[in-house]
DNA sequence: TATGAATGAGTCTTCATTCAT
DNA sequence: AATGAATGAAGACTCATTCAT
């Protein structure tokens, strides 16, 4: 019974997700393992996490691929990129919870790549004069990361209807709250 | 040189906003005095927690009072609320987190009335026809918070001027990314 | 090298019995393993007391089936009973002393069951005529266990021979202090 | 509000006879004073046992005067000290109990010389022809205590009423369990 | 390779005791 | 003289990690 990585990973983040308290051995346990074994796959905590948020670096970047965030205008690139990222959004919450920790430790340089294409695409919507240009593109790659979150948790919460959650976070971060004329 | 709760609280706040993870001893430290008196303050970790959340919770609502939520048009109101609400982001933040933990434990009943003031904002806003309807006020507040709590980070990690905070939050909130006429 | 829990509850027995108040720590090194693998066999502190208790209930259930209870006359049995107990008063002296702190917690069961088995025999001692009645076979019961405690605590103390103690707890218990004719 | 020793050793007394284990907080709040006060009266929780110690051996002291135990014959004198000694009992348990903790430490002298009048007590009823020969009143001194003791308990337990604790206990131990003709 | 067993290191908590008012 | 406040020392407990099978 060869238990991958893979597999161990996905029952972690899945677990960590929820109780980002959990304990190895609470890990070991979701994955169906010793603890001993556990860390045979992984030699220790920081590795795990480590490994934890190359996998999300991993996703991530698969869901901006998948987006296409070069194509089209840069609203509509947003939007595909807010549905294809919603299924990661749980596991980078807890990832950016977790890197507050590493207080002095450097950031894995996966996530400035990442937040580089972001931010290159908000860039991109201000120079094509679609997107307003007050807001620091640096800022709204920030945002963005903020609403994805913060609808996670509605939806964990029942706030709001998963069903309902794409337009939620692409309906107020194009547009705003203020009702207007020509939306 | 009586050590008083209030600036005990305080301290533990500020550590806690950086180092969630921080220990008794480093608490104590922080507020310069020993692990056993911290003790005779608060009962446990449990007790100081709690403590920190009631702080949390009267700042906000204080933050709440002092933007005075029901007068002038909504809009207005929700700036003044953002600037009121800025010096708490952090405390507040680090609650959410904590919240998080409690997983089967009630959440303090003190949130629900504070979210309900906000939530009153926004359907204000609504029926009043400054915001628009197809976004649910729950909504809107979860992503009040979101945006406030990214905020606090963007300018902690120094990709957001503090100066430039209150202007960030509140034209993206209220009017979204995307460009428009009458702005 | 399989440290059983066997072993580790007589080495706790005997070292409580000497000092009642041997802390975690004392309690593991005598037992020849560490604190934390202790605490791996005893969830805590409590549960080893109880673990104990449930060893000394065991350990005094097989005295009194070794001293065949029901067989031969009632005094007969009963210096049997004083024999085979003697072994085990170390540990119950402790066990009783510490059940005296469990205030509100209600007593393990299991002493019921053996003070019931004690209590028959000197109720039948009466019925067959051998044993006063103007002693009430509960108090006879306490004051078995009072004797056996203080015999055991008399042996310790060097009062006592090890040798002489059955006879000086049976002689006493049986004919009491004064002298008489047919004895 | 002069709060003499008296009344706190009292207090003390009471409170450690039921739970032996009662902290110098739990001591103090019982003698309605406060801690930093309790600790002015006594140097240290040693210092508070000993002088509970103290006060055992006086009011043992004052039972054996009371009792008269050189006057008559020993079994009548014996019966007088179980009477004048049951109130003390209590407090006696906790001291030997404590005593026991104090592995290498010397016992107080006090009891030596209280332990030997007992003692003097049983030799004489010996000498004279009423008590027997085969039980050393070392032996028959301890055996005293552990009554007492017992006695003591199965009052506090609700197992003997405490009017017929006297006759329980010097009917024990002077005639003994084993009917017999003269009595 | 997988794991039950064992442990070192670190945290929380309590208690007796001291200090300043 | 009395006490609220503060603390050092010590114990219980947990967790990540290693070892031997």
């Amino acid at each position: 019974m060869a238990v991958d990585r893979e597999h161990v990973l996905k029952e972690a983040a899945a677990l960590l997700t929820r109780r980002s308290t959990a304990s190895m051995d609470e890990i070991a346990r979701a994955a169906g393992i010793s603890r001993a074994t556990l860390h045979r796959h992984f030699a220790g905590r920081d590795a795990l996490i480590r490994a934890l948020e190359e996998h999300g670096i991993e996703q991530l970047a698969q869901a901006m691929d998948a987006a296409g965030l070069d194509e089209g205008d840069a609203a509509q690139a947003l939007r595909r990129l807010i549905r294809t990222t919603e299924p990661v959004a749980g596991v980078l919450a807890f990832l950016f919870t977790e890197n507050q920790l590493f207080e002095g430790g450097e950031i894995n340089a996966g996530w400035a790549r990442l937040d580089a294409r972001i931010t290159e695409l908000f860039r991109r919507g201000q120079e094509e004069g679609d997107f307003r240009i007050d807001l620091s593109s640096a800022w709204l790659t920030e945002a963005f990361y903020g609403l994805i979150g913060a609808g996670a948790w509605a939806v964990h919460e029942g706030r709001v209807a998963r069903n309902d959650l794409n337009h939620s976070i692409a309906g107020l971060l194009l547009g705003g709250i203020r009702r207007s004329m020509e939306k």
